[in-house]
DNA sequence: CCCAATAATGCTCAGAGGGAGTATAACGCG
DNA sequence: CGCGTTATACTCCCTCTGAGCATTATTGGG
């Protein structure tokens, strides 16, 4: 009630705004959160901070030009790590994110891509491996087994427990398609809707926090503070879309390379596996990469080509994806 | 300098912000901007205010248990519409969105599907059909020639006038790569692209607000206060994008519908046209629609069959597009 | 020096999917 | 009845893609 008949009065032309409320309601902040990636030596990492149980958070300001420029100087200048490629993800701002009634922030959240460097001195950050918070999400060496000791006996038993058929059904039909079973393929790209899924069973540690009652003993995977880690997820799953429509690996490698080092490297993102041979087709018929002339002896078997990105690809075309049948003529 | 020293200290761990400032910053406030679309008798249409220059936009406020919530409480109890289908699209705060320096709006703007309905009595708001407002996106029936005639003339000239050589070189990538010049082909897609470049070249009249010295003159396309033409476009961009992996169509069409009816919706969409054929294949081998057994007399030929769409496929898969060659052994 | 192990690299093949066109069916209207 | 109009059914061909086989180039150990 409070909240329609505030909407009703609320709800106006966007013009009347070019006079914002000076009084700005009471208790609404901004925020800017990071989720800072790199892959070092084939493992998938970010930037964490708080003892690896916070993701790198400022205040937006008055002082910021725009919410991007905003966090690329935080970054850039707390981490000395040059931020090539940086990305809005989503804006947060539920009730029950960990903060008390009263109070209210808006998190803005945004994905960065960098090369691993080595923290300085004094510095309160380190890189941790993004599967220590999501254990599940890594296929690359089979299905964990955690997924079928704990994860899917707990999640039938939350399907089982809901209040009505249309509900049981439901819930059993997100679990069938988000950790695909039932004869339905494993879908990496569905990182946020399994985060989201085992949050509302309570097998999610963080959903637990002020609901003293009992419930499911949490899935590992460590905790962070906030929603950071539903943040974390989100950031994953954007990462692991868009490697398959645009370039943005590169960012994340060195500037030469091998293809096995790239095929590494994609593979720690989408957590799992990628057919070697059809992967190297498919990077050098898509012209993105170059021969740089050298190559490495690092492997232990036949030295490889060193390769460099392409940057020309980046305006040679856009987006590739089609799923409708356009008319060319 | 002042942003970079404001950003030392406003750069820490989020689990300080468990105490967010009770001194929220002055002049900072939220606000959430729906574009809200519908496709009648085959048009793409969105919901505005103010004498067609403004989309829906209202407070984010402390009552509002979510971003989503909030925005749909408003919208539904004042459009009377049923909002299907809601997705964040991007949070803005940049300077220059036509306020005062010294007041600031984060803006988070949501895309919203719904059907078209007649506007109660004393109702301000009013369908406008999208391509008033960028009617340079509309290749249904060809390449507007304004394109021709007055914008890449007007883009050439702002590349040659760019200071360096890089910066020419780059000017004129991104229209070749944008506008589909020099044998690209056109990406529909790329709406907020395209904007932006218009944007910058000047020939948006918004962005001569302000600066009253010389520039091209305006492309046609009907104005919007603030940015609210530039969150259209990312609207557009974002639902041309998704309906080629997600069968959100769907919520703007009624009940029942024949399958040109549906064709006609998605090249409303995409503003180009789709081969009939192929696109019935698409639909019906991805078994997205199901007979309801009855037919439409209202074409001027053979009747067509009234289809429905089975919402069950919704669950029965997420997403297909794949473009990483993943082992599935 | 030969051999096994390890990678890199080259090539083939079959099936799916997508772009495009042809052919036929069912209506209204003059 | 013939014509225009739209619906619907097939066909063809080429590219893309998943998958596997074969060959080449190293290193390290007997």
């Amino acid at each position: 009630m409070t909240t329609a008949e505030s909407a009703t009065s609320a709800f106006r032309a966007a013009a009347d705004v070019s006079e914002p409320n000076a009084h700005a309601p009471p208790g609404i902040a901004a925020d800017l959160v990071a989720v800072l990636v790199a892959v070092t030596a084939g493992e998938p990492r970010v930037l964490t901070l708080q003892d690896a149980r916070a993701l790198p958070s400022g205040a937006f300001e008055l002082a910021h030009r725009s919410l991007q420029s905003g966090l690329r100087a935080w970054v850039e200048q707390q981490t000395h790590h040059p931020l090539g490629y940086v990305e809005q993800l989503y804006t947060f701002a539920d009730r029950d994110r960990g903060l008390g009634p009263e109070q209210r922030v808006i998190s803005i959240s945004y994905l960065g891509l960098t090369r691993e460097r080595a923290p300085g001195p004094g510095d309160r950050t380190s890189w941790q491996d993004w599967y220590l918070y999501l254990p599940w999400e890594d296929h690359r060496v089979g299905v964990p087994p955690m997924i079928d000791a704990i994860i899917l006996p707990n999640l039938r038993a939350f399907a089982e427990g809901a209040p009505t058929a249309a509900l049981r059904q439901d819930r059993s039909n997100r679990i069938a398609v988000t950790f695909g079973t039932d004869g339905r393929p494993w879908n990496e790209e569905l990182v946020l809707q399994r985060y989201e899924l085992l949050y509302e069973a309570g097998l999610i540690a963080e959903a637990r926090r002020g609901k003293p009652e009992a419930s499911p003993a949490p899935v590992q995977g460590r905790c962070m503070s906030l929603d950071h880690r539903r943040i974390l997820a989100t950031g994953i799953a954007r990462l692991r879309a868009k490697i398959k429509y645009h370039p943005v690996v590169f960012e994340l490698m060195p500037d030469t390379f091998t293809l096995l080092q790239l095929q590494r490297c994609v593979e720690a993102l989408a957590g799992r596996l990628v057919h070697k041979q059809n992967f190297r087709r498919l990077v050098e018929q898509q012209e993105l990469v170059e021969e740089t002339g050298l190559s490495s002896q690092e492997t232990g078997g036949r030295p490889a080509k060193l390769f460099r990105f392409r940057r020309e690809v980046l305006f040679e075309r856009a987006i590739v994806g089609t799923k409708l049948p356009i008319s060319r003529s």
